[in-house]
DNA sequence: TTGAAAGCGCTAACAA
DNA sequence: TTGTTAGCGCTTTCAA
């Protein structure tokens, strides 16, 4: 049976309020009273009942994740990282995570409903923003407090951080164009993410402001998974005018596309310039190393958290639209020229 | 404010109690009386309060999982899998899944006492169990519920799942001397890590079954990552003596291996043998495709949790000791003779 | 079949 | 400074 103020407070000899006062800290408690009090909880080995606690405050200081992926075996770096940072963030702020996997869908809603409704958490973090996304319609509607990493297209106000995809891509797209890449392919992610819509503008206007035709047999959807990128790369290569330089939305593909490319004999830094987004950690010791644009996740996933938390205790965000710049990570996949050592990084 | 049964006995005219069997089920309430409070709840959107029924039952309906890992970083596709082997598993039995984060270390048992004290869940799961490993230790001196994704040293007794890492390490070394290989690198795992050590055993194992003298040169001490891979691999290419093969504990640090070779001009599949354990997604599309041992972590993470659900029920666990069979997955970067197509696979 | 009432362990208003 | 008391929303005896 576990200790209970109760059980202090009739040792102590002074009522459960008392206790309670003590425990919590400052309020008017005699001091002396107040070390009793405490002296006696950690005899007793006391802890609280969280679940008595939350009830009473009608908080759950817990907050939720629901991974959006399909199928099992999902193993992009995105998701773990992301986690980790939140995680910590709400770890130091005394909040529980609650995190969940649902695929993209019909049924996903569902798994949204049942946090909101019976009141698990007290708020929600929200990834991979879609078109029209109804997750964010959901809470909307709901009223429901979340943050999100990823703008949307909805017509309503919510709090997010992105990064800005379109800055990012042209500014990678802009390196390969002066490496002298004028077929330059792309590999997308699925269109309904709102990232995808970014990525892809960024690309386009680096090629008109070279005045560099767009070629839409250059540009194919991917899933964003390393088959998939190594499916897209080969049937690339395998053109009879293939491109000579191949980005991917991020990183994974391009790992897949550096597998097709030397499954195709061609040589990635050399015969074809390969390129992601994300860097994650394998792009740095993948072989060759691979240009990228740096996305902090870790960092990210903490100041989103950070966000939700702000929000939980009722502050108003200073900057509740932030739009970050990611960072251009030139390495070896897409420079003729193999310098030893690792990557070079700069901004735009 | 949300519904509560106090409002659904008001506008059914009945006691709160009534409501409360009515929603909860078949105890004794007239179908008729039954049927108007769950037409009346359905009007007007009621959802039980999770947090009073928490208290009330003493239960939280909930399990943890601290995610052990060092640094931000961290993009092991093994707890990604795991996570949602676990979390898909747990939702369909109504579970929530509390995660969190926390670097193996003297601070670790600090955000399990949390956990287990302020009774946040009912249960745990644990991974990657170590040497004298001090979660298990703490739990079992706590009489609290778990279940171990692993074996320990320790001389006390509790539920596991875990993969015959030695049987499995065996069959892959065997495979590589069948393939005429002397000199077979080993990158072990951290040697704390329990199956670090089994796995260990069935190199060992095989080698002496084959009466091929066990050389400490060959055996280097990784860190799982990919990065620890490419150092350990390096290292070892740039020996006067080089090995002929290299199985790496991991398929993360294979990866990296394979990355070395390439780094030093050696062509994997032809020049060097390597091999890895897991089979994460990355290991098939790998260049050329990874030969390693299969554990079917998604799965695994499945019934892990099932066998927690079991217990958190009260029922006695059939088979509390488990322990499966891997299965050897045969590749091209083990094949001497590249063959056209995946991997062929066999256990034993 | 139903209702009244007693908690689960805690917080917080109100009195003393 | 302290105690009394009324809940938070639910489940579950015990009576009726």
């Amino acid at each position: 049976m576990p200790v209970t103020i109760q059980d202090i407070a009739d040792r102590a000899g002074v009522s459960i309020a008392t206790v309670s006062r003590a425990l919590a800290g400052t309020t008017g408690v005699a001091s002396s009273t107040r070390e009793l009090v405490l002296k006696i909880a950690a005899e007793m080995g006391y802890h609280p009942n969280i679940m008595a606690r939350r009830l009473q405050k009608q908080r759950t200081d817990t907050i939720g994740f629901i991974i959006p992926t399909f199928g099992p075996r999902f193993s992009d770096p995105f998701f773990s990282e992301f986690l980790a940072g939140i995680g910590n963030e709400a770890a130091e702020h005394n909040f529980d995570l609650l995190v969940s996997t649902c695929a993209p869908g019909p049924k996903e809603l569902e798994g949204y409903r049942r946090l909101v409704n019976e009141r698990r958490v007290d708020g929600l973090l929200i990834v991979r923003t879609r078109h029209q996304d109804a997750r964010i319609a959901y809470l909307i509607e709901q009223d429901f407090p979340f943050v999100a990493f990823g703008r949307s297209d909805l017509d309503v106000d919510f709090p997010y951080l992105d990064i800005d995809g379109k800055q990012g891509m042209r500014a990678l797209t802009q390196h390969l164009i002066d490496q002298g890449h004028t077929r330059i392919a792309y590999i997308s992610a699925p269109w309904d993410l709102m990232f995808s819509n970014y990525r892809f503008e960024g690309y386009c206007d680096a090629l008109q402001r070279n005045s560099i035709a767009y070629d839409e047999s250059l540009v194919v959807s991917g899933c964003l998974t390393d088959m998939c990128g190594y499916e897209a790369g080969h049937a690339l290569f395998c053109k009879s005018d293939p491109p000579s330089a191949v980005i991917a939305c991020n990183d994974l593909m391009a790992l897949g596309v550096i597998s097709a490319a030397q499954a195709c004999d061609l040589k990635v830094g050399q015969d074809v310039a390969v390129a992601g987004f994300d860097d994650i950690p394998l792009a740095k010791h993948a072989q060759p190393p691979l240009t990228t644009v740096r996305q902090p996740i870790y960092q990210i996933g903490r100041r989103v958290c950070s966000m939700l938390l702000h929000l939980l205790q009722g502050a108003t965000l200073e900057d509740s639209h932030l739009l970050l710049e990611p960072e251009l990570v030139l390495r070896k996949s897409t420079q003729l020229v193999a310098k030893k050592g690792g990557g070079i990084s700069g901004g735009r």
